[in-house]
Formats: C-alpha cells, structure tokens, sequence
DNA sequence: TATTTTCAGTTAAACGTTTAACTAAAAAAA
DNA sequence: TTTTTTTAGTTAAACGTTTAACTGAAAATA
C-alpha cells in the first residue's frame, strides 16, 4: 500500500498538517519538530501524492514542451538538447516534463495537445518556430508561455533566444581578423528571424572593419528551397558561379556548412588552405566534417534550463512582463581557418 | 473558473454520479440521457481533472518512457520516431508520456528519474539499451514494464522487437538474388544482439544458397571501438586490406553504411558498378547518400505504438505474461545494388 | 500580577472525481 | 392482483493533500 501523509504523521506523532507544513518548509514549524518529521519521511520512504496536491493546490507540477515534428526528428539533436535541458531543470525543480509534437502544418482547429485541452500543465515552453495558427489557439488558455529560439510575429511574450547579432559579428569578425576580406555569407532558411540576425551581424562587422563589398555583388547567398544540407551546397554553387574571388565563407548554421564542403570538395577546393570556412550552431562532433570546423557555439542545454526557469519565475510570482533572455554565444576555433596576415 | 462535474450535472439535470457513469460510458444510463449529458459536456467544454481522477482511481494516467541520453541525442533519429510513435498511441488513449532520459552510465544507487521516485506513473516504455543497474532498481517498484529493441540479459520482460533474423536473410538473400556470392557483413556494435541477430540472417542465407565462404575468411568485420560511421570506415578499410575480391557488402546498420560509402569514395570504387551495398534500419533520407541507398527499413513510429498498446494492455488485463511482439522489416529497393545475373 | 503577543502547532473544510450501496419506478412474473 | 426483477438512476464515502481559522501554552509587556 502507498504511504500516504497519514503514514507520516504517525510515525512522528504530530498532525498530517505539520507534516504538510515541514514539507513546504513553513516557519511555523520548530527546528525540532522538522528534524523528526524529516527522519520519518526519509525511513517510510514518503512522497507526496501528485494528484492529491494538485487536486488542492490547483497545480498540475507539469509543464509542457512543444516542438514540431520535423525540429523534434531533425538530425541535428539540436532541439533534443534543449528538452534535455528543460527536462533537467524541471526535475530540479519537481516538475515534471510533457513533451508533445505538432505538425508545422497546423491550422486553426486542429486537435491540440491533450495536456492543454485538459489544462493539466502550469506553463509551457515553446522550442523553434511554430505555426501561428498554433500559439492563436493556444492563447485563450491563458497559461503563462515561454518561447526558445523563436519570437512571434505578434504579441510580446518572454523567450530565450540566441544573441545572434552577436554570433555573426564574432564569426565575421574572426574572419576579418585572419586577414579576410572576400568574405561570403551563405545563409540557410532567411525566413527564420535567426538567420537574418546572423546576416545583420555579418554586415555590421564588414561595415565596422570599413570592408564595403557585401553589398550587390553576390557575396550574400541565401536560398529557402532545399533543406538545410543540400542548402549549403546549392548556395556554394551559386556563389562560385560569378565570385571567383571569394577567400573565405561564414555558413550561418553547421548543417549549411556541412553542404559546403562537399561542395567544396567535390571541386577540388582545400579547406582552410584555398577556402576558409566559419559555421554556426557547434552541433554533434561528426567525423564527415574535415577539418574540425571552427564555429559559434550556441548552448542548447543552457537554453533548455533558462527556458524553464523563466516560465517557473513567471508561475512563481505571476509577473507576466515578457522578459527576453540573449544567451551569449562563444567562439569555438578549430582548424577550418588559416590566418592569412603578413 | 475551470469547469467541473458538478456544472455539468447541473447543466443536464442529473447528479455527478451520471455524469460520471456517462464518461465511462457505464451501461446502466440511458442513451436519452447520455446524449444529454455529453451535449452539455462539449458545451461546457468540460475535461475532468487528471488530479481528480487519480486520486480516487489510483491510476495517474502516466506512462514513462525511458530512455539513454545517448541514443536520444544520436543524429539518427531513431529512437525519437519511436517516442512519437508512442507519444501518439498514448494520446489517442488518454495518457500522456512522461520522457526521461539516463545516463547510459547509470549505476546502483544513481537517482531514478522523478516520476518514478514518485510513483507517478501507472507503466514504463524502455527503448533501447539501458544499463542493468538502473533496470534492476526500476524492478521494486513493480510496474508493467515493456521493452523496444532491447532484451535485458536477466529477467523476462513484454518486449516488442524488430525482427533482425528475418532482415539479416531477405538483405543477403536480395544480394543472392542480384547474383553476387563474395558479400561481406560489416557490423556495428558487435555488442548489441540485434546486430548479432542480423550477422545470424546472413550467415543463415548464406547456408542455405550454399555459399561456403562466409567464415574464417575475412569477409565478416565486426568492431566495438568507434562510434557508428567511424565504424563503418574503419571497418571498410580493414576489409579491403586482406579481400580484394569482394563484390557487395551487407552494413548491418545505416549509419555504419555511411561510414562505408564513405572509403569507397575517398577510395574511388562505384557504387553500385564496383561494390553493392545494402543497409539496414532506412534512417532519414540523407542528402549524403549516393547513390540512394537500398535497405532494410525498421517501422520506427510502429514500434513506439505497438508498445504503448502492449503496456495499457497489461496495465488493463493485468496479464503480466512476457508477450514478445516481433515486428516485420521489409525491403526498399532503391539504386545501391546492381543486377550482375547473366 | 494581569493582559497581550508570539509560538508551535492542530482542526476541519475543501479540492473533483469514482463507485459501492441504495432506491424509486416500471416491467415482468406469479 | 401481488410479488419479484429490472431499469435508471442517486447518495454518500473515500482518495491524500493544503490552508484558513483556531487553540493552548509560553513569553513579553504593561
């Protein structure tokens, strides 16, 4: 049989609310009295029963992740390790995580997620873009939302995002600083905000450096058809047709990267020496990628947790200003860059 | 204020007792009044509290599904589809997935993930290989529990399981067929039984078309030591250094075949003119991939359903026998294999 | 000293369901 | 007709917590 709160209380002999007070650590409660109520726990091995706090408490302990389908599967475990870290640091905080998938085709009227039809969760955390279509329909649940990577085109809420901005001067200027002038932007989907960001950041830093050719001459690949490999490798394409010149390339994510240099070796370029090559993501260490690229290392698992203590914060204290969180990146350099000054 | 059986009693004119019996659909109202009272369920939009519920039935409408870290963070999304898979069958069945991950270091005494400490969960979905510390801790707890892809070494235990026997045959045998007789078997995780069971396919079909060459020659490699694709390049190469006459090659996974096609490449064979190759497990179309690879596919999102659904089974019938479901592969023929008859 | 305040708890109601036991009315059997 | 059975519900207890309101004793204040 379950050991129940009761069980506690008996064991040492004080009132199932004392046992419910030093549970939620009430000053009310002697020194003392805590001690012994702890001892008893520990030895009947009691935990609270979920249901029956949330039944009173009007809390659920669960809060919600919400990712598309083709974020969730891609093969880059990019989103896997944000959940990761969200699933962590509610554990860390005793709630539990409920992972659900959308189709990034959904339209208004479409069946939602259980959890949110039976209002079982205190919060959510949205990872990655999602269809507007989604977060209008969410919105009358009014549950407080915390949005990872991603910012709607309407509404205000609290996120965790990337400073991209800063990501791309980095790369660029880490570049600029190896003594590159001639340097290409390939950028995957330019329909996600953080790639037109990176692109931002890699214009400032040219203009910065007083380098002015990344304007109309065909230095700036962007291209939304493919998926992000084949991407990289279509725009590698494009951008040699008519930039012979071209020194050296920011890719603005790793598996854009990964499609230029198989271009790059598929004609018969060496990396770093004839080409060098910057990416943006630092996903898994794959041994098809020669030479280890140097990248910006964007934290997944740090956004995760950031994520979840927001929405927490936000469940806490029921502020709801939509507070942003810009996790800063950090360059990571390996050998896809050869310094050419002097 | 959130909507409780008590307003929907009111609304139809019933007491909560009927409300309840008509969302069990108890046989003992009327369907008078059940078409009433659901009318006024779906006016109301009325679900009833998972707290509630479980308080009194004892069941939490939970079901863990666990798995490493490592296997949920590969680039293959294997064990993801799995989960959606399973996530699915959950929902169309009213439960919702808890998802944990643990180390695949996990030892005696490690912290078991929450819900488990918790009790929260009415039964476990396993995917994949975890350590037998954490299986043996999970066992005092005495929960149904339902294993994908993976047979602990003690114990027997529900499992659903794909049938690598009968995919190692129809992959040798398909090769056979395409006339070849010098196939090599170049295996992954020797480690694992499914890749185990695949290199018993092959030397079975192997047998059994009469073609003697499969042992102490060579032309089976196996290797622990790297991981997936390195595996497959390193196994490749140590293939081509002692049989120069090999003429297809069986890679008992896919990722491991990428590693292969990768030495023939950079060793300037053809595929499928100089070598054919199969795979196994039809992972995520890769741009990198070519030729398109022929393989054996593995229904990924079945096995997450069948799963759930032997889990609620037992959890209903409480028929703790160890049923095992082995699930079909099949054949995808695409363009890795040339027809060398005649 | 008498009164008030603080301390360290306890009592009891409430949360929203399920379900065993009960019941009143209608139908069937005697 | 009376008695029994069936139908279609209702009543009320129970599940395991939280927490506002209460209490009795000790400490502080007047």
């Amino acid at each position: 049989m379950r050991k129940t709160i009761k069980d506690v209380a008996k064991a040492s002999n004080v009132s199932i609310a004392t046992v419910s007070l030093v549970l939620h650590n009430n000053e009310r409660i002697s020194l003392e009295t805590k001690r012994r109520v702890r001892k008893s726990i520990k030895q009947l091995n009691y935990h609270p029963s979920r249901s029956a706090q949330g039944l009173v408490s009007r809390k659920t302990g669960n809060i919600g992740f919400i990712v598309t389908e083709e974020h969730f599967l891609r093969t880059e475990p990019f989103y896997t390790r944000v959940f990761l870290g969200s699933e962590f640091e509610a554990r860390e905080n005793d709630y539990y995580v409920l992972l659900a998938t959308i189709k990034s085709s959904f339209k208004k009227g479409d069946p939602l997620p259980r959890f949110i039809l039976e209002k079982n969760f205190d919060g959510i955390v949205i990872a990655g873009k999602v269809p507007e279509a989604f977060i209008e329909s969410l919105l009358k649940y009014k549950m407080p939302i915390v949005f990872i990577d991603y910012v709607p085109p309407f509404g205000d809420f609290p996120s965790v995002l990337i400073d991209n901005l800063r990501g791309g001067i980095l790369a660029t200027e880490h570049l600029i600083n190896k003594g590159y002038k001639n340097i290409a932007f390939i950028g995957g989907e330019i329909s996600h905000p953080s790639i037109r960001e990176r692109l931002q950041g890699y214009k400032l830093a040219l203009e910065r450096a007083n380098i002015y050719n990344s304007n109309g001459n065909g230095l700036v690949v962007t291209n939304d058809e493919y998926l992000s490999r084949q991407n990289g490798y279509r725009s590698a394409e494009k951008l040699f047709l008519h930039n012979k010149d071209v020194t050296a390339i920011f890719a603005s994510n790793n598996a854009t990267a990964v499609g230029v240099i198989q271009y790059l070796k598929d004609n018969n370029f060496n990396i770093p020496n004839d080409i060098s090559l910057i990416g943006f993501d630092d996903i898994e260490a794959d041994m098809m990628i020669d030479p280890p690229l140097t990248t910006i290392r964007v934290p997944k698992v740090e956004m995760g947790t950031e994520a979840v203590q927001l929405l927490l914060n936000i469940i806490k204290t029921k502020n709801y200003t939509a507070k942003k969180i810009l996790i800063p990146i950090e360059l990571v350099v390996r050998e896809s860059i050869k310094n050419i000054n002097y």
